[in-house]
DNA sequence: CATTAAAATGAGTTATCACTCACTTATTTT
DNA sequence: AAAATAAGTGAGTGATAACTCATTTTAATG
């Protein structure tokens, strides 16, 4: 079972790039780290030079904007997050029967939690975003949702072909076990008090293997 | 079953206030309304006056500045939001013996998911103050999690003594839970795409009570 | 109706911020 | 090492935002 080893798509990140300046360098993680602990709005671009140590103008030097700024340091993620939330199950997941809901769940939720481990801070600003940027919003789950509901259903159905798991309707089980996902995530990113991360991420499989164990008390009750 | 009836906490919103002008009050409205589209910051006092249709200088004539409004539009919830995430076991939940685990998280979800449908807006500014100032979210934290862990620790007690729920730890059960409400929560405010609320809710508490019952995989995996 | 107090106004003030540009410093190229 | 190109600088600029205040409008009171 140590089949999903962690991708590298996340290794190659800000400080991988070649043709890029050690100030530029510093301007892209003061700002990645600015913008995660007080808001995009919140930072101002002298925040960001004083930070990295620079002069504003240099901010200004390679991205003609503040907005541009962000944007290049979502890029990589923006590119790696789609494969990583989605596409990848047609290799890897979808060709593979699981033997156990739990082999399953392990396997599937293993590397994304490990991706959202390495990019916290990336991740929060997009979160930024999403929240409060309708146009943006749609934009990025239009590229998201439909990929996951189809790859994702993909295996789910191949799942309940073979009775491994409950039958309800795929976007609820989808919904349940990004609630989980994303419940742990913000616990993560957030900083919240009495986290054991080691322990919380044992904890997310078993639940979310519990939500899926088919069972006789699975129809969903009306009110 | 009828129990939980929805509280009047949230019928006590802005336009409670007695002593209050109806251009203050459209001055409130339109702030809420703002921050919750567009988020604090993107938020001018000027687009305030405009969509209330009022001068600008009467958004300052009784909270002197912006942040001073964004408090008081928050005061009542803050003021409420604890009691209605905690407290209330207490008198409620706690006396009463639970006949089975679905009763229980129908009892205790019914009236909070009301009181968010009821308040998407402030909970979107109070989510966005708590995601960026780190200073108010301990504070916010620090006044809402030990009573939330202590007064449902009580009831999780007793359902574990009456051997009606899942034998994990408490603060683990709490996250799961909450996990889920969020997740649907997140489904309201964000005004995702296709989304049912009726449906969900039912499967809200399926979901729950599902995650909840006692079984015997419950052990916690090791990684 | 006259007087007083409160509410509302909007032009104006101050501060900050995103962004520019003429210039200096560092790095390549020949 | 001279020339050429790129990187970096920081004072400066225009725009916008929060906030003020002298004045006007509305409401309350006797």
């Amino acid at each position: 079972m140590e089949r999903p080893r962690i991708r590298d798509y996340f290794q190659q990140d800000l400080s991988q790039n070649e043709t890029i300046t050690p100030k530029q360098r510093a301007i892209l993680q003061a700002s990645l780290d600015l913008f995660a602990e007080k808001g995009f709005d919140q930072t101002s671009t002298s925040d960001i030079a004083q930070r990295a140590g620079v002069a504003e103008g240099t901010v200004y030097r390679r991205y003609k904007t503040k907005a541009a700024l962000r944007d290049a340091i979502l890029a990589p993620i923006a590119a790696h997050i789609v494969p990583i939330l989605a596409s990848d199950f047609s290799e890897d997941a979808l060709r593979q029967r699981y033997p156990s809901l739990q082999a399953f769940v392990t396997a599937i939720f293993t590397d994304r939690v490990a991706f959202a481990k390495a990019n916290v801070k990336e991740l929060k600003v997009i979160f930024e975003m999403v929240a409060f940027d309708a146009e943006r919003r749609e934009q990025i789950l239009s590229q998201i949702a439909p990929k996951m509901v189809k790859q994702m259903g993909s295996v789910i159905n191949q799942l309940k072909a073979d009775h491994l798991i409950v039958d309800w309707p795929n976007d609820l089980i989808l919904q349940s076990l990004l609630s989980q996902l994303f419940g742990y995530l913000a616990r993560l990113m957030l900083e919240l008090p009495g986290t054991e991360i080691e322990r919380e991420q044992a904890y997310l499989i078993t639940v979310m293997t519990k939500i899926l164990t088919p069972g006789e008390h699975d129809q969903i009750t009306g009110q």
